[in-house]
DNA sequence: CAAATTTGACCTCA
DNA sequence: TGAGGTCAAATTTG
């Protein structure tokens, strides 16, 4: 299993993406979990340990390779430098702001978390969810056939209040809840909390896969309009875009969002995220707390986080490079350097445990 | 009191 | 008719 890894291959264009450096890092970051999970067995095979460091350093050194090779000035790729939000490369804007940037600087920034294996981003089309009932997901009267929905898998945070689902830069405000038939957590609505004062028509279904509790299938339908909102997030709104990582369905219409002020913060901006050094808590911010405490929620997140989730420090996603420098330069400075990255998590969720969702109405 | 969540009821459509 | 999506009253919280 160690032995599997995909070697960065400098050579190949697609492997130079800098996406690509995102999986490296959650590939090195696995390796890491599995190493530690092995290390008793290991303990006293130190060429058996010896290579799977390798491997790890090699994923991280790809992925750092990677990183740094990234050319500013390629519009598909970062453009940080003041470029305006479409030339950006939205299926990385989107990475980035869905998962594995977030899985990286839990990793990185906190050096305490355990890493999620399988958290991968994966984009998907919405006909195609897996979801028994998908058939009928643009049902009532509101429905909208031309609406544009993005699902997309986002790991659930390895900190804090891992309820909640990854961090996306907006408010939203939940506004019902669903047994969905054949899933065996329910489903979250939430629209925009700026809908009625902005008409934001953006919304959002969260829901748990059945097969990995850790990972939240999160369906975007509509675009946000109320960024210029002083509540509303500084940062731009993920793009909607055409991309291969994102199956989008067709739109009617796409608004485009006036590239002024906060909304045409430069990608650098757009991909920073606040990082709360020490804080360790990725709870909901501007969510007032749970109301009703009534039945248990716990299949679904209580609150989509807000843009405060991460704390104050920002850090920009060019500094993932260094992060991953990071990780092996200060592994050795502790003398638990593994356990100190990757403790063991406590299974916070037991599966299906936590859903107190009554039965449908 | 405002804003948020919870949750039963209602609506729409396949 | 049943499932998914939304509404809105009740409730909670700061």
């Amino acid at each position: 299993m160690f032995h599997s890894n995909p070697k960065p291959n400098r050579n190949d264009p697609e492997t130079m993406d800098p996406r690509h450096a995102l999986s490296l890092i959650l590939h090195g970051c696995r390796l890491a979990k599995d190493l530690e999970a092995r290390l008793g067995d290991l303990a006293n095979q130190p060429e058996t340990l010896s290579r799977s460091c390798d491997d790890i350093i090699s994923m991280f050194a790809g992925a750092k390779e990677r990183l740094n090779n990234a050319r500013p000035q390629d519009p598909t790729l970062f453009s940080h430098q003041g470029s305006s939000q479409q030339q950006t490369d939205p299926s990385l804007q989107e990475l980035l702001s869905y998962g594995v940037i977030t899985q990286a600087m839990d990793v990185i920034q906190s050096c305490r978390t355990s890493i999620s294996i399988g958290g991968e981003i994966q984009a998907m089309d919405v006909s195609d969810s897996g979801r028994g009932s998908s058939s009928s997901s643009q049902r009532s009267h509101r429905r909208k056939h031309d609406e544009e929905k993005r699902t997309m898998r986002v790991p659930a945070p390895q900190m804090g209040n891992t309820d909640l689902p990854p961090e996306d830069n907006y408010t939203w405000r939940k506004y019902g809840q669903k047994e969905i038939l054949g899933s065996r957590y329910p489903r979250a609505y939430y629209r925009c909390t700026h809908q009625k004062m902005y008409n934001c028509p953006a919304k959002k279904q969260v829901q748990r896969l059945d097969n990995d509790f850790y990972i939240f299938e999160v369906t975007y339908i509509g675009q946000h309009t109320c960024h210029m909102s002083s509540t509303a997030p500084s940062i731009a709104p993920p793009p909607l875009i055409q991309d291969p990582m994102v199956i989008t369905q067709p739109m009617a219409s796409q608004p485009i969002l006036p590239p002024t002020t906060s909304s045409a913060a430069p990608l650098g901006t757009w991909l920073s995220m606040e990082v709360s050094l020490g804080s360790g808590s990725g709870s909901s911010s501007g969510g007032r707390g749970g109301g009703g405490g009534v039945g248990g929620d716990a299949g679904a997140p209580s609150a989509a986080a807000t843009g405060s989730q991460y704390g104050r420090d920002v850090v920009e996603f060019p500094a993932v490079a260094d992060m991953a420098d990071a990780m092996f330069n200060s592994g050795s400075s502790s003398s638990n350097s593994m356990d100190f990255i990757f403790p063991h998590r406590e299974d916070k969720w037991e599966a299906g445990g936590g859903v107190g969702d009554k039965e449908n109405r």
